[in-house]
RNA sequence: CGGUGAUUGGCGCAGUUUGGUAGCGCACUUGGUUUGGGUCCAAGGGGUCGCAGGUUCAAAUCCUGCAUCACCGACCA
């Protein structure tokens, strides 16, 4: 490709909406446009490097045994009506009537689509197990779009189902699945970690996230520091201290707190640390049929905080969680929140597992305030059961066994699930087992961020002059940069030939032929990020030789001009 | 959805407080100059100041309503 023939559309200023680097990176390079907010045109650069990707993905898919199909972006009503999900999901899915006043939408997700195709093709155990994939564009009318790409309402993902009869199947394709994304982040290039996740309401048991590392990842992920433990920060498992509780040595003693609530003023006011001080949070209690609500009473050591997940899993809490209110606390006990406690309580207690560690220590006195110290358990509070209910933090030990838990950030570009019968058994899709017997089929699903992987990659790979991108998903592999080609006859000779030789050899390159300064030229191309330069000029000419320059590295050499090609394949490899 | 703020040429911004008929840098066009890191000179083109209504002799500027966009929060199979 030649610049003169293409559209660069690169910028010196960045556009003041962007606020990420990779949104910005993305504008001024010439990849994006914004059509709206969260509607985002992909530039010939951005649609180079999101095919890349997306062949990369393909690639991997189909070596795994997945079989690619396309699926429309527009579905009935009711097929989602089917599934119950017109119900359950708000304003996220987006709606529309078509001429004839049906109800259609945009479809965020295709799980309703491929399980009615599915049991209208497939029949026969001896069909299954069945992988189907597509990469297709999705609709999430977002609350919120942001981030540029990263978060966009439209947005191109690899979305496979796979559908089995039997557990052990389910698992083998998951497992295949698992390793297929290894292989396609180890391919683009990315630093990236397979994370356990919450299954959240889509509900079965086992699921992995892929996280690519970035620093401005939206999502925290716990590592250990010796094994390859790695999960959401929402699923690490906080295990309890070692070691046995210390004894009590201290009387419960109750004293004045004049207008002292929160843990860090209640720590400054006795002098004491956050670590001797039992929050006590009050949430509403799963509702029993026809029983007024109640509530139920967590407590934490004061430098801890609630995993609100944690807590809705437990079968005492409602779920969702929802706090009480001041009200509902004055009812309860006679003191609103800040004065709170769990001394003399006949809701039920339960107590993280470092809370109930804890030995001689501070609770509110359920009297406006008033704190109660030397408190401990079992002497003073005896009805109450231990649980994990805190999120970790660096430093806790590894549920692993294995070391210490260290917490990074990362942008969640892949998500695999088991997703059980859910949508087979709510669209009835069955197939005849080798008894002759019906029975429903059981799925797995596994997603690909393909548009946010683009992002992703420029969020883990820039500088202070642009994009970095790896060699596998770079827009162009090699980019040819003449020095002053419109006057000296030498530079435009060599340039032409090398062009020529590199396209012959099935490299993607660039040459930059426009009538522009050598700075404006360096700039845009390192702005966009192409992996390797050739910089032709007189100087070198006289020996033959041009100059090779790595865009990550910043490292040059001179090469002979019959060893680019060579070398340059060599790079690639 | 709640809070905050913004909207002036393709991009970044000034002008709004104190109303007087729109400006700067970049980009673009033409000519010249320069050619290993965003040259320099000259001449140009391009804006109903987000939309609608109001106040006024006069509105980018003041008032009212609306729209769009962004940021923080909540949300995120």
């Amino acid at each position: 490709m030649r610049t003169s023939q293409y559209l660069l559309s690169t910028m010196k200023e960045t556009p003041a909406d962007a606020e990420v680097i990779s949104h910005k990176l993305m504008l001024r390079a010439g990849m994006i446009r914004r059509l709206s907010s969260g509607l985002y045109t992909y530039l010939p650069t951005g649609v180079r490097v999101l095919r890349k990707v997306e062949q990369i993905v393909r690639e991997e898919m189909n070596k795994a045994g997945a079989i690619e199909v396309l699926m429309p972006m527009v579905q009935p009503a009711e097929l989602w009506q089917e599934s119950g999900r017109w119900e359950q999901m708000d304003a996220e899915l987006l709606r529309f009537v078509d001429r004839h006043k049906r109800d259609f939408v945009l479809g965020p997700t295709h799980e309703e689509v491929i399980t009615d195709l599915v049991r209208r093709e497939i029949t026969s155990y001896k069909q299954l197990p069945l992988n189907l994939y597509q990469i297709q564009t999705k609709f999430r009318d977002e609350r919120r779009p942001r981030f540029g790409v990263m978060r966009a309402r439209e947005f191109l993902m690899k979305d496979a189902y796979s559908f089995h009869l039997s557990q052990a199947s389910l698992q083998q394709t998951y497992d295949a699945m698992y390793r297929a994304y290894c292989n396609i982040f180890n391919r683009l290039g990315l630093d990236y970690r397979p994370v356990l996740a919450d299954t959240g309401a889509i509900g079965g048991s086992v699921s992995h996230e892929f996280h690519v590392l970035a620093s401005s990842g939206e999502d925290a992920i716990a590592f250990s520091d010796t094994s390859d433990y790695a999960a959401n920060i929402e699923m690490a498992e906080a295990l309890a201290p070692a070691g046995s509780r210390p004894a009590a040595t201290l009387p419960v003693t109750e004293i004045a707190t004049p207008n002292v609530g929160s843990v860090a003023d209640v720590a400054a006011f006795l002098n004491i640390p956050e670590t001797q001080i039992a929050k006590t949070l009050f949430v509403l209690a799963a509702q029993e049929d026809g029983k007024p609500t109640s509530l139920v009473a967590l407590v934490l050591r004061g430098d801890h905080e609630l995993n609100e997940i944690k807590a809705e899993k437990l079968p005492e809490v409602a779920s969702p969680l929802q706090f009480a209110s001041d009200e509902q606390l004055r009812m309860l006990l006679g003191a609103g929140a800040g004065s709170v406690g769990p001394l003399g309580i006949t809701i039920p207690v339960i107590v993280d597992r470092s809370a109930a560690h804890l030995a001689d220590f501070v609770v509110g006195a359920n009297k406006d305030g008033y704190h109660v110290t030397g408190v401990n358990w079992d002497r003073d509070i005896s009805s109450y059961r231990v649980a994990d209910l805190r999120n970790i933090v660096e430093g806790d030990p590894s549920p692993c066994g294995f070391g210490k838990l260290v917490i990074k950030r990362g942008i969640e570009v892949g998500h695999i699930f088991q997703l059980g019968e859910k949508y087979s058994q709510a669209l009835k899709a069955g197939v005849l087992n080798e008894e002759g017997k019906h029975q429903i089929m059981t799925m797995g699903c596994y997603g690909v961020g393909v548009s946010r992987i683009v992002a992703a990659a420029i969020e883990q790979n820039h500088d202070e002059y642009g994009i970095i991108w790896p060699d596998a998903i770079a827009p162009f592999q090699v980019t040819l940069i003449p020095m002053n080609m419109q006057k000296s006859v030498r530079v435009a000779e060599a340039t032409e030939l090398l062009y020529q030789q590199l396209t012959a050899a099935g490299v993607d390159v660039l040459l930059d032929d426009r009538k522009e300064r050598p700075g404006v030229m360096f700039a845009d191309m390192e702005l966009i990020g192409i992996p390797h330069s050739i910089v032709i000029g007189e100087r070198n000419l006289d020996n033959r030789e041009v100059e090779y320059k790595n865009r990550r590295t910043g490292e040059k050499q001179l090469l002979t001009l019959d060893s680019v090609v060579a070398t340059v394949k060599g790079f690639l490899a």
